[in-house]
RNA sequence: AGAGGGUUGGCGGAGCGGUUUAACGCGGCGGUCUUGAAAACCGUUGUGCUCGCGAGAGUACCGGGGGUUCGAAUCCCUCACCCUCUACCA
């Protein structure tokens, strides 16, 4: 969420990020929004003004009661049905401009940071690194869903027999080889300074609004029957809100945590080309980075977090690249985001496996994610997040990347977790 | 799931209709004393919003929401959560 108070001061500023963003109607909708707060500011004088007025009446009458004044009591108690009357008139607007700016608020996206380049789609991000050899593999001519079928790995039409399609079987190596990364996946977080948690993977909706799922991306999460708690999307979601009302002490930072969930999306709409095998499903598993640290520091987590990343597809000798996205590409709550793809050779293209993200003020603002500096003041954080990583894109590539004509070999890396060198 | 008891500031813990301007203690910050420190003593100490250049002023907040009352932390209703006992379960 947005500053109101920085809204008011830097309103072509705002205007310009928005508009960077490809936000429809950016000017338009600040302009609305600042009338509102306007009205909301006015509302609040008057009725501010009105319960000083009252909370005056009601002490004179505590005081001539103690004094035994019944008479001018009661005389003074007439006064007040007006300004009750007067006040609960005024708060009840007030509340209607609080409820409306709080809504248009949260319909604003972030800003992007400056550093993001312009540009309106996927193609006008800016490539950041490559990995120098692209797999030319001669073996690799089979996209890992064919694969999966013939080595038994993963069973999609079973999937769709307990549930639906998105949510494949992963049976025999196929489970232990997800199992293997997920395990892979932790340790190394463990081992660069990652706290491990287990989050509900279920949110209620204060939560889903807190990171900001809510309302932008209604309709894309599953929601309970006749509840408002939602599945989670991502891990993001619990555990930044593990830190919702909090003030941290300086000495906790920088928060550093992760998780392995599973992850629910409907993907309400996306159907075609894409959408084979592991390559957009409604259930996966992802291991989740975030962190939580001081605003001046906080791009130093996100280089931090986007190297570490980079060294686990490295570590899986995965060719890869990364990323800038640029305003148009970026997500909703995003200031600045890294994507990571790897190379699928199977399907010669590539497939998006991470995306690290600064959200600086935006979530904690929703959160109140604080910490006091030096002159006691409360101060909200920053929150990064990022994919360490999104299992079945990963699985899609190593089948294919790893592929010959008769087995599918085991990073060297990953055996000790497998505990096998390949799939024959 | 049933019965009962709870939810107060950074923490502990009073308050049960009107100097609550939330006692008292701990912790934090500042100061006095001291070569320095400790102890002692003195002062100070929450969050949001509005107004103000500022000093500051106003207002709301005692788990959430609603009600009674001139006035609610205090009384009533309701929801959430926590604890104890009983039942059940992995």
């Amino acid at each position: 969420m947005l500053d109101i108070h920085y809204i008011r001061a830097n309103k072509e500023l705002v205007i310009q990020g928005l508009q960077k963003k490809y936000f429809n109607n950016a000017a338009e909708a600040i302009e609305k929004l600042l009338v509102i707060d306007q009205q909301r500011r006015a509302t609040q004088w008057s009725a501010d003004n009105a319960a000083a007025q009252l909370n005056q009446c009601n002490k004179q009458i505590g005081q001539l009661m103690q004094q035994g004044e019944k008479k001018e009591a009661t005389a003074a108690k007439a006064q007040t049905t007006v300004l009750k009357s007067t006040i609960r008139t005024l708060a009840q607007q007030l509340q209607v401009h609080e409820e409306t700016l709080q809504h248009a608020l949260y319909e604003l996206p972030n800003l992007p940071n400056a550093e993001v380049p312009e540009g309106k789609s996927a193609a006008d991000n800016t490539l950041v690194y490559q990995s120098s050899e692209v797999l030319v593999n001669d073996a690799a001519q089979w996209p890992h869903w064919e694969l999966a079928k013939k080595y038994a790995l993963v069973d999609f039409e079973l999937g769709n027999k307990i549930m639906g399609a998105g949510f494949p079987v992963y049976k025999g190596r196929g489970a232990r080889l997800q199992r293997a990364l997920i395990n892979f996946f932790l340790d190394e977080a463990l081992h660069a300074g990652y706290e491990e948690i287990q989050p509900p993977i279920v949110v209620n909706e204060v939560s889903a609004y807190g990171t900001g799922q809510l309302p932008d991306k209604e309709g894309q999460m599953y929601q309970l029957k006749d509840t408002t708690f939602y599945l989670i999307p991502t891990a993001e979601v619990p555990l930044t809100n593990l830190y919702r009302d909090e003030i941290l002490p300086q000495e906790a930072l920088p928060i550093k945590n992760v998780a392995y969930t599973p992850c629910f999306r409907r993907e309400a709409g996306s159907w075609g080309r894409h959408v084979r095998g592991l390559n957009r499903l409604h259930q996966f598993d992802k291991v989740e980075l975030m962190q939580i640290r001081l605003p001046e520091e906080s791009y130093k987590s996100l280089q931090e977090m986007c190297a570490y990343v980079q060294r686990l597809l490295e570590k899986l000798e995965l060719p890869y690249r990364v990323v800038k996205l640029c305003g148009g590409d970026l997500g909703f709550a995003a200031a600045f985001t890294y994507d990571l793809e790897v190379w699928a050779a199977g399907q010669q293209c590539w497939l998006e496996v991470s995306s690290v993200s600064n959200f600086e003020t935006y979530q904690s603002r929703r959160m109140r994610i604080r910490y006091r500096d030096e002159h006691h003041t409360t101060r909200l954080l920053h929150t990064l997040n990022g994919s360490a990583i999104a299992l079945p894109r990963i699985v899609a590539a190593l089948l294919e990347n790893n592929q010959t004509a008769s087995s599918i070999s085991i990073p060297p890396i990953l055996q000790p977790y497998t505990g096998f060198k390949a799939i024959e």
